[in-house]
This record gives C-alpha cells, sequence and structure tokens, in this order.
DNA sequence: ACCTGAACACCGTTCAAGT
DNA sequence: ACCTGAACACCGTTCAAGT
C-alpha cells in the first residue's frame, strides 16, 4: 500500500494498542510498514508530529461518539475508554494537548462549549488521572481508584 | 567522590535542571560521574528505579517547606514551584507517582490526612498539569492558564 | 564490594543518490 | 514526488573480568 501519513498512524497506532510506547520506535514502524525508516520522514515531521497525530485520531474517535451537546461528563468516560484501548494512550496524548490542544480536545469539551477554565482544568485532570491509571497497570500495580472517581471530580470541575 | 545512590541522584537532577529529560541518559549521567556506564547498575536497578529516586527527591523539598499540617493549597502550590525548577520534572513525578505513591506524595496532601478520594484527585490534577505546563514551555508555547486555576481547582478537589 | 571493558541489540534523524 | 542506503551520534542493560 502507498505509505501515507494516514497509512503511517494507523500502523502506530497498531503497534501501540499491541506492545505498548516503548515498542513504538520510528524503526519499528518501519519494519512493519516494509520501508526504510527514512522513507517516514518525508510524510511525518518527526517523532513529536507523529504523536500529534495519534493523539488527534483518538480525539476523532471520542469526537464520533460524543458529539459537542453531548454530557461533558460521559465525554470524559469515552475519552477514558479510549484512551485505555491504546496502550500509554494518555501519555501521547497529554503530549499531543501540550502542542495542539484545539486539535486534541474532544468537541463536547473544547474551550467554546465549557470555558477555558472548565476544558483545560478537566482535560489536565483526565490526562493525568489516565496517564497514572495506565502506568499502574503497566507495572502490574493494582488501580488506587479507577473510572467512578474521575466522573466525580469531573462534575466537580465544570462548576469551576 | 564515592558512587552512592544519593550521588547518583543529584547529578541527576542536576543534568535535568540545566539540559532537561531528553539528555538524562544512563550514559550521560556516567560521563558526568567520571565511571563507566555499567557502574550505575550496582547502585540503581534501572532508569525507572532512578525516576522514583528523583520523584522521592522533589518530594523531599515539598515537605521540608511543607509540613504535614499546611495548607492543602499552599501545598500544592509549593509542590508546583519544585517541579518547575527541574525541567520535565511533573513528568518524572508522574512516573515516580504510578509506581510508588505513597513515597511521593507531599505530607500536607497524603491519603491519612486528605483522604484517598482527595489526595489522588488532587496529585493526579497537579502532575497532569504541570507536565502540560513544562511541555508547552518546552515548545516554547505560551502558557494557557498558569499557577491561579490550579489554586482555585485544588480548593475545589477539596470537597471531593 | 565496587568498578571496568566489551559486547548486544537497539534508537532518531539526515542526506546523497536513485527511480 | 517518493523512497533507498549508508552514515552519524547516540541509547539501556548485561556480564565476565579485574581490584
Amino acid at each position: 500500500m502507498a505509505l501515507t501519513a494516514e497509512s503511517i498512524t494507523t500502523t502506530a497506532l497498531d503497534i501501540l494498542s499491541r506492545y505498548g510506547l516503548g515498542d513504538l520506535s520510528m524503526r519499528r514502524l518501519a519494519r512493519e510498514l516494509e520501508v526504510q525508516p527514512s522513507a517516514l520522514y518525508w510524510h511525518v515531521k518527526d517523532k513529536q508530529e507523529l504523536f500529534v497525530l495519534l493523539a488527534t485520531r483518538m480525539n476523532a474517535v471520542v469526537d464520533a461518539r460524543c458529539p459537542s451537546t453531548s454530557d461533558p461528563v460521559a465525554a470524559v468516560m469515552a475519552l477514558r475508554e479510549i484512551l485505555l484501548t491504546y496502550r500509554d494512550g494518555a501519555e501521547i496524548m497529554l503530549l499531543g494537548y501540550s502542542i495542539a490542544p484545539e486539535r486534541v480536545t474532544p468537541a463536547a469539551l473544547s474551550v467554546s462549549v465549557l470555558g477555558a477554565s472548565a476544558s483545560h482544568g478537566i482535560m489536565a485532570h483526565v490526562l493525568g488521572a489516565v496517564t497514572i491509571e495506565q502506568n499502574r497497570s503497566a507495572f502490574g500495580i493494582a488501580a488506587v481508584g479507577p473510572g467512578e472517581r474521575l466522573a466525580e471530580i469531573t462534575a466537580k470541575l465544570l462548576e469551576v
């Protein structure tokens, strides 16, 4: 198949969900796509940009489930679910959100819907909490408090 | 000087504050300490354990400033300040907190003082928010909302 | 006990050169 | 326009061997 930013993103997400961030290298990605590592750099500036592409795609999945009129708490729970389906999804979205917040915020949690304080506050919290949750499970440590607390806290943060 | 876990930690924090996480490699660390890379592994199991040592040390600085009876909001702001003094401090503490939460939670924000929900909720939020803040400034992107919002949100999360 | 030296199996990125 | 091949400057970790 023709190498494109899209096919690179798809394969990267596949490696991610199967092996995790530690195995997602440009060289590994190239091997999976049966091209030389250098070929990737014609389609993608660098690894950072790849992360933004990954985060954008994860976000699109959330938007497909939850339009901008959705209940924010439901959107947060959907976001968490998507992040959990990809190993280290939260860590990647944390990076992507840092670089390009607008492209990586679900519509139902956007600044225009919730206001800046609630939107940024909620995003920082979800991404922080799920990153910790995923790190923990990667180390085989039991979760301290999973999704219930996230819903509760999100509701609180909507008042900010 | 004699190579110890402490001297390794100190030098690692020094590299961190001067060059950031990208330059904190075991090899670089060894070069700075004037030993072979393999020498580090007699004192430290692996790089993950080093991160826990770094996080524990940062936490100790917060505890020195804010005892367990301190105002939680003040402790959060002190934690943020410490994290900001070390480049990528939040990212490292996020990892350390995932592995060993008790060793990496400031006394004033501990489970025994605030309860599980508030303690974990606040820690997830601070670490998420400051990681984003540090990532952003590393990319030369202007901060969206710095410390003020953090204080406000922390106050809200104390009610959880 | 503590460290060296050498090795293993990797990285991200660049760039001339090919088609 | 799109990709290969080779190179550059690195990684984390292990392990026999030295002192």
